[in-house]
DNA sequence: TCAACGGAATAAGTATAACTTATTTATACT
DNA sequence: AGTATAAATAAGTTATACTTATTCCGTTGA
């Protein structure tokens, strides 16, 4: 024997109209479908919780304790109802974001404005190298993912949603800054600053210097971006990066960019999920939103 | 679709687990079961409460808001369920009283012994006269009555506990003090201090003079006890009171007890509840316990 | 005192829900 | 690819939540 929401509904009415029938009326139901209700919640409980006398119907002192739970308890469902609702909306709720690490320096002004558009939900944004983010999505800790390659190895369902043009930096007093349409094989004694081995834009490197026969003599190797647009800039060597990371260095003539011939690299940025997961509405949304606002600054 | 009590037992023991076997081997269900009132749930509130990704389990964000509601719902349940177990017991829940005035004198005696006895019974003593006090047991809040005379008209379930000898007082330097067996006649010139019609005290007399076809010369009309007491003390009249209201006005020879033939008359006091009503153990080991007391007093 | 009238309890039958076992599908591991 | 594991699905059974019809009981009114 065991307590049932119903039975708690049927006493609650029975409680507050104290007659068995007028509840029964209350809730739509038949009166013996009420005296049922109320004899098994008794039996369960092992007490009466009403008592008949005459023709009145009293509560017992059980009663009146039993009914202080069951308001509570229905009130809990109430408010549980009305949060799942909530949740059903694309303003509310949790979005859980996690970006490899070159994405970072636009995904929060990506951010900025989603947030502006819809500022109750609570987003967490995780910057992380390619590693941990793998880990992450492997325990399902972020909704999206903003990512500079979507991994073969784990199934992602992933989109591109921009350009990502990988450019060619040296400092700006460089020799070669001023020509057009440079060849690699002019670059033989340069030294290169390159990214630690698994990152996207290191890979996408080494690919474009295969396709064209060229290696590089010297090559010093670092880990961040920051810290090799500081080595460049320092006049170190030359490096390749994304252009989204070295946009206010430009304008500012800190950094020179190479007009190597074959670059830009084109690569994109893709926005992906876990293939299977339903993605909450305001996951959802805020897909929907990276992927227009990158075809936006596409045509921009 | 309605939420069921069994929806969130199952929905809790997932969510601790995160594996449906795992909570089906828990609960002693098969895993089928568990999905079913997993997905029934899940249909009921409109949201996903897991998604399964690869073969684990995780869950949502609706999922864990559910699952704090469903923890404040089954630990309501449960201390439901110990409060009612505590009110099966004799030592504890409440238990209201109402005593007509004149049992007061030693109502408050039998309660503080029973309350020795049983602690945390939380106890409601309700003094009142006799027309209240039948106005309270037709709203069926007195538990117990203790009263002088079971009503007629009322369905009362009453047993005498207690004999209640009615004598007649007067001041302790009264003429007749010193005689025995005093005939009634002898009194023709007293006056009498009565309590108002309707006082059980009151109707008793009546029908002992009316049998010994005896009238006062004189009565004075007073309402309660005590002020009865007071004006015999004060030397107004006779009065025909419980000995039970006097005894230590005796022993104190503050007022004398005449020996009047015939008398004392032999009244008694009731222990009694509404007919049909179902005593809580508590209401029953006090109407025991008067019962018992009563005759224990008796024999002493 | 005898119908007559509520109002709850009981009885019997039916639909729905909660289970079971058997089987299929999907994912991960080797 | 083949196997193992875990959840979903299907079909059938039992228990539960209802219904209607009827009885029982306490109160009311002539």
């Amino acid at each position: 024997m065991h307590i049932t929401i119903r039975q708690l509904q049927v006493f609650e009415a029975v409680a507050r109209q104290l007659s068995y029938t007028r509840a029964a009326e209350e809730l739509h139901l038949t009166q013996p479908a009420v005296s049922m209700q109320i004899k098994q919640l008794e039996s369960s409980v092992g007490l009466s919780l009403f008592e008949q006398l005459g023709k009145r119907v009293f509560m017992t002192q059980a009663g009146e304790t039993m009914l202080r739970h069951a308001q509570t308890i229905m009130r809990h469902l109430a408010t549980a109802r009305e949060e799942m609702d909530e949740l059903k909306g694309v303003d509310s709720g949790r979005l859980r974001i996690a970006v490899a690490s070159t994405v970072n320096y636009f995904a929060t002004r990506l951010l900025a404005t989603f947030t502006r558009l819809h500022p109750s939900v609570q987003v967490t944004l995780d910057v992380t190298n390619r590693e941990t983010l793998l880990q992450k999505l492997e325990d399902n800790q972020p909704d999206v993912v903003l990512m500079g390659k979507p991994p073969k190895g784990l199934d992602l369902d992933a989109d591109a949603f921009m350009d990502n043009p990988l450019i060619m930096i040296a400092r700006p007093d460089h020799p070669l800054s001023k020509h057009r349409s440079i060849a690699l094989k002019e670059l033989t004694e340069e030294t290169f600053v390159v990214r630690e081995p698994g990152s996207g834009t290191r890979i996408a490197m080494e690919r474009f210097f295969d396709q064209k026969y060229f290696t590089p003599s010297a090559t010093i190797e670092m880990t961040g971006n920051e810290t090799i647009k500081q080595s460049v800039e320092a006049g170190l060597g030359l490096a390749i990066v994304s252009v989204h990371t070295v946009e206010l260095e430009l304008t500012l003539e800190r950094l020179g960019r190479l007009d190597i011939r074959g670059m830009p690299i084109m690569r994109r940025w893709y926005v992906g999920h876990r293939r299977g997961k339903r993605l909450s509405p305001t996951a959802q949304a805020f897909r929907q939103f990276v992927l227009d606002e990158g075809t936006r600054q596409a045509v921009a």
